[in-house]
DNA sequence: GGGGAACAATACGCTTCCGAAACGATCTGG
DNA sequence: CCAGATCGTTTCGGAAGCGTATTGTTCCCC
């Protein structure tokens, strides 16, 4: 089934998530660290800093910090490319995993709850 | 209808709403902002500084600079309660109310195109 | 084997945001 | 009428993000 969502419902599920994000005190991602996060978990690898930048229309810089601030939460991590050690390799953890899944969960949760 | 959605496919939704948003080189709202935004326009007003900060658990300050910033933006305005001149009613805009909407269709549109 | 291409990281100067604290303006109650 | 409370803004030092440009490795191919 294709999800139907008027536009109405839609704004109040994004406010209500975004409340949702506010309110619980996290680490407050930024829209492109976000959607560099989900990238790499929906996604299927290999994922290099140069694909991501230019997949994401940003410059690299803002994938190397975005890499930098992310790893230093733990929510993914860099392997160098053995085959090619020009790249490096962004990688999923398992805390990463579970935070982009109780992301999913959150947002399904509150989908469900909204008025008809 | 109460919308129904799966985890897997929230998370694609937010990927896809996300990189719409980061793509199109939008004017980078934080989580933050965006709350505040999404709140003035779906709650009923008035809104004041005050009572944003205390029901988006932030301090006043960070509801100040969200005002500032999507104020010269044109997304809100201020105006000054003459009933008790200490308070400031944050107001809505055309522009502000234009971009909520799309943000609104946005959502809307992607959801539609999520995978069965 | 060496020059240039490709890649990620870093340097730089600037802007923006943060929380805590201090500040001015305004209201209110004794 | 004035002392204290309330409200929004401002200030402060520090942290983090941005884009551009540069640097240091590593690879590729003539």
């Amino acid at each position: 089934m294709a999800v139907e969502i008027r536009p109405g419902q839609a704004l109040k599920l994004l406010h209500d998530f975004s409340y949702a994000l506010v309110r619980d005190g996290e680490p407050d991602l930024s829209a492109r660290q976000l959607v560099v996060l989900l990238t790499v978990y929906l996604e299927p690898p290999p994922h290099t800093v140069r694909g991501l930048a230019s997949k994401l229309g940003v410059t690299k810089p803002v994938i190397t910090r975005a890499l930098d601030t992310m790893g230093r939460i733990d929510l993914l991590s860099r392997r160098r490319d053995e085959a090619d050690r020009r790249n490096v390799v962004v990688q999923r953890t398992v805390k990463g995993a579970l935070y982009v899944e109780g992301l999913g969960d959150l947002l399904a949760k509150h989908a469900r709850e909204l008025p008809r």
